[in-house]
DNA sequence: CGACACGTAAGTGTCAACACTTTGCCAACT
DNA sequence: AGTTGGCAAAGTGTTGACACTTACGTGTCG
C-alpha cells in the first residue's frame, strides 16, 4: 500500500490506464491490446515494422509482461508475425493475399445480399432507403471521407441481413485486414459514383426479392470494388509515398 | 545448438520442451500454445473448463509466463474466453452456433466445389478417383473411424480446387471449431453411405464441368451433415455431461 | 435455523531482474 | 583491401516474487 502504482507514475503518451474512471477494469494487456491493434489499423505503426517491447511498455505505462501478453493476442488474430530472438512485425499482405481476401468478401457478401432478398423486414428495408439517400447526397458532394465511412455502414447492414455471426465475423475480419490498403485510395469521386450506382441496384433486387440478382450483383460489387483498388496500385508512383513502400509482397522474415 | 543442460528439472507429463531435437527452436510459449491447443481440440481438456496457469506451468514443465502468453493466442484464436480475475474458460459454442458455422461451411465448400468444376485439373481428377474408391471401400467395411479421415482428406482436396488460401483458411478454422461436436457423433453407419454417396454426385458434377450443379450439390451436403448432427443431439438425453457448467461466464453486474 | 460478516486460501495481474540470442562494429589477420 | 574473429549493445525469453481480487468455509448474530 506504499506504492500507488497506477497514479504515481509519470504520464505516458498512450497511457493504457491513464485515469480511474477509464477501462481499467479490463486489465493492462486487454488496454495494450486495444491500443495496439488501433495504431496498426489506423496505419500508425504501418505494415512490416517491429514492435518494441520496452518502448511500447514505457509508452503505455506498463512493464513488458503485459504488452507480451498483448502482442501474442495480435499473432493469434493474425495481425503481427512473430520471430523467435527477433521479434513481432505488423503483417503484411501481399497483393495476391488482397485479391484472395476480396473473393472471399465477394462471396460472403453476396450469401448476405441474397439471404436479404428473402427475408428483408420493413425497418431495415427503410434504413436501406435513407442511407442509400444520405450516400447519394455525400457523393454528389464529393465527400469521399464521408462516404467511406457510409459505405461500410451500408455493407454493415447488407451483412446483418444473412443473420448469421459467423458469416458478418468472418466478413468483419477481413475488411479489417483491407483497412490498410484501402483507406489511401479510396477518393476517387468516379469511383465513388460507380459504387454509389452498384449499391443502388444490389438494393433494388434486394427489395425486389431476387435472390440470384442480389447475390451476383453484391458478389460483382466486391468484385468491381477490387479492380478499382488493383487499377489505382498498377498505377504509377504517384501517390503519397509510403515511405518508398511498395505494394510489397513479402514478410520481413530473416531467409 | 548445444543443449544447455543446466536445467535439472523433473519430467513433465506434457512437457513443452522434451528433447533438444524437438521445436526448442520456437519457443516456450509457442510450445506451450501448441500443447493447449491440442488438448483443446482433443477433448482433452473440455469446454467451459477453466484453465489453471499454475498448474498447466507445471505441467508444462515452465514458469506461468510462458503460459500466460499461449493462453492470450488462444483468446485472440477465439478459442477460450478470458475473465478478468476469474481466468480463462474453454469456449463452449451453442448449438446455434453450430448451425451458423455449418451454414457458413456451407457457402465456403459450395464455392470450392463451383470453383473446382471449372478447373480442376488431371493429377487431382485422378486423386480424387482413388479417395472415392477407399471411401467406397471404408464405407463398406463399415469403418467409421477411417472413413472420418478420409472424410477430411475428401474435403479438405475439395477446399483445395478453389486455389485461395483464405478461403481454405476460414473453412479449417471453422472444421475444427465443430471437431468437437462431431468427432463424437459420427459413427452411424446409415449417415456414413448417405454421405459417401453424397460425394460421389459432387465429383460428378465437377467431373462433368456444371459449376452450378457441383457448388448446390456441395452445399446441401454440408447442409445435410448438419441436419445428420442435429438429429442424432437431439435424440439421446445422456451424453458425457458438461459438469452442468451452462454459458455462463457473465458476472452478476456490480451493484 | 438462516443470513451476514469475516478470515483464509486459491488464483490471477503485474513487475523487475536475469539469461540467452541476435546484430552491428571494430580490430587483427591473411 | 577483404575477410574473419570476437567484443558490446540491444532486444527478446523466462523466471520468481509480490499485489490484488475472488471464492469459499467458518463462526456469530438475529
Amino acid at each position: 500500500m506504499p506504492d500507488s502504482p497506477a497514479r504515481s507514475r509519470v504520464a505516458a503518451p498512450d497511457a493504457a490506464v491513464p485515469v480511474p474512471g477509464s477501462a481499467a477494469v479490463e486489465g493492462l494487456a486487454q488496454g495494450v491490446f486495444e491500443q495496439l491493434q488501433r495504431l496498426i489499423y489506423s496505419g500508425d505503426i504501418a505494415p512490416g515494422e517491429r514492435l518494441n517491447e520496452a518502448a511500447l511498455a514505457q509508452r503505455m505505462g506498463t512493464s513488458r509482461g503485459p504488452v507480451r501478453e498483448a502482442i501474442r493476442m495480435l499473432t493469434g488474430l493474425g495481425l503481427v508475425l512473430a520471430v523467435r530472438n527477433r521479434g513481432v512485425f505488423v503483417r503484411q499482405i501481399s497483393v495476391r493475399e488482397m485479391a484472395e481476401i476480396y473473393e472471399l468478401r465477394a462471396l460472403l457478401f453476396g450469401f448476405a445480399a441474397g439471404q436479404a432478398a428473402e427475408q428483408l423486414n420493413d425497418t431495415d428495408r427503410l434504413t436501406f432507403v435513407k442511407l442509400l439517400d444520405v450516400m447519394d447526397r455525400a457523393c454528389g458532394a464529393g465527400d469521399g471521407q464521408r462516404y467511406y465511412a457510409l459505405n461500410l455502414q451500408f455493407h454493415a447492414l447488407l451483412m446483418f441481413q444473412c443473420r448469421n455471426q459467423r458469416v458478418q465475423q468472418a466478413y468483419d475480419d477481413h475488411v479489417k485486414e483491407l483497412h490498410l490498403y484501402r483507406r489511401r485510395y479510396f477518393d476517387a469521386t468516379v469511383n465513388m459514383r460507380r459504387s454509389n450506382q452498384e449499391h443502388r441496384r444490389i438494393f433494388d433486387a434486394i427489395a425486389a426479392g431476387s435472390p440470384e440478382r442480389a447475390n451476383k450483383l453484391a458478389q460483382a460489387h466486391v468484385l468491381q470494388g477490387r479492380q478499382r483498388l488493383l487499377s489505382t496500385l498498377e498505377l504509377p508512383a504517384a501517390m503519397p509515398a509510403d515511405r518508398g513502400r511498395q505494394p510489397t509482397l513479402l514478410k520481413p522474415g530473416p531467409a
